[in-house]
DNA sequence: GTCTATACAGTGATAGAC
DNA sequence: GTCTATCACTGTATAGAC
């Protein structure tokens, strides 16, 4: 079959293999998954696959990579910060940060790609750069960056911005982590964010001047 | 051979078995490993390692039940509290959490383990039980209670004491995952350990009374 | 308790017909 | 782009000699 063929088309091949290792992997590992698992939940045979991906890394390597461009779009730019500062106060700036935490939680595939990252970190070095760099880092210091800006305007405490930064961010991804193992758990999602909301309340209340 | 034959004997093979999984399992994930490499490791056959594991799962659940032993010696008893809460004030007593954390760190054989419990727990359920019982669970129970006294005895502010022990604690967890996948990392330790500190150091001069 | 030998299902991947 | 067929290899586990 021709790529794409109709106007209606669905999901390409390609697209639903990355469907369902996105739903394996996430579940058992990539190491638990054999390609015969993928081939079968596609619904297609192990060497049609292979006109897809080169290897079963390959599609680990895809999903890493729409991770990380996913993960790219998530923050505002830091030029657009001080626009932003202005137009909101402390409290509210950073309550869109549970925003951005609902939006996160709630879109299945990035939490099965986060599963996979968390799963793998320890093997595979793509995994742990993604992590450490890209999630970690990158929060971090553009948190730092609005701290660092909000002390200046006399907003906030005079504390270390990347103390802050961390202090602030940390029990967030901690508590993402906590959600991702309960994905399956209905009512886990309530709890964790109101969990997040306490958070960022008590932070705010104790750091703003 | 008969079990510890010597006086002068040194581990059992069932504890060379064990100490191989936590190195292998810890490194590439249970599933990665096969018994072929854990036999190889030991330097013995796969039928040998039989003798002492009916299973591959067998070694993990032994794995898992070693963790939790250790981690219910790590904090000490409820009954003790108010002694421990007299003798030292809040700062001094929230500082040993520091040293409890340096202390797991520098077992390398504990930080293997939460590593490999990390790795699991997606798609193990017991080592999320581990995790979200044993591990957060018991740990934020026991910190609930030591600021319920602390704020009895006017020491902290009147905060939700649950919401104190979630935000001192999961800092230090975020950290300690963040060590464990520096675990090779030299100079990792001491940098992590001084964020620690100054997690520690910024939560009691943010909460005291 | 360790070994050799073996069973046998499952693994990632390829060749070549359609 | 999908299929059938097949490959060499690795997976966990067992039987039985020493």
């Amino acid at each position: 079959m021709a790529p794409r063929p109709t106007s209606t088309a669905g999901p390409s091949t390609k697209e639903r293999i990355l469907a369902a290792a996105l739903d394996l992997f996430s579940q058992r590992g990539y190491t638990a998954v054999s390609v015969r698992d993928l081939a079968r939940a596609v619904g297609i045979k192990e060497s049609s696959l292979y006109n897809h991906f080169s290897s079963k890394e390959e599609i680990l390597t895809t999903i890493y990579a729409n991770f990380r461009a996913g993960l790219q779009s998530s923050l505002p730019p830091v030029a657009a910060l001080d626009r932003l500062l202005e137009k909101y106060d402390p409290e509210t700036f950073l309550q869109q940060g549970f925003q951005l935490f609902q939006q996160n939680v709630s879109n299945p595939a990035i939490m099965q790609a986060w599963r996979i990252v968390h799963m793998e970190q320890y093997r595979d070095p793509v995994a742990q750069e993604i992590l450490l760099t890209e999630i970690y880092g990158r929060t971090v210091s553009f948190l730092e960056e609005v701290f660092r800006r909000l002390i200046a305007a006399g907003r906030v405490r005079p504390f270390d911005p990347q103390l802050l930064a961390v202090e602030y961010q940390y029990p967030v991804f901690a508590l993402m982590t906590e959600y991702a193992i309960r994905l399956t758990d209905e009512q886990g999602l309530a709890e964790v964010e109101q969990r997040v909301q306490a958070h960022i309340a008590f932070f705010i209340s104790l750091v703003r001047s």
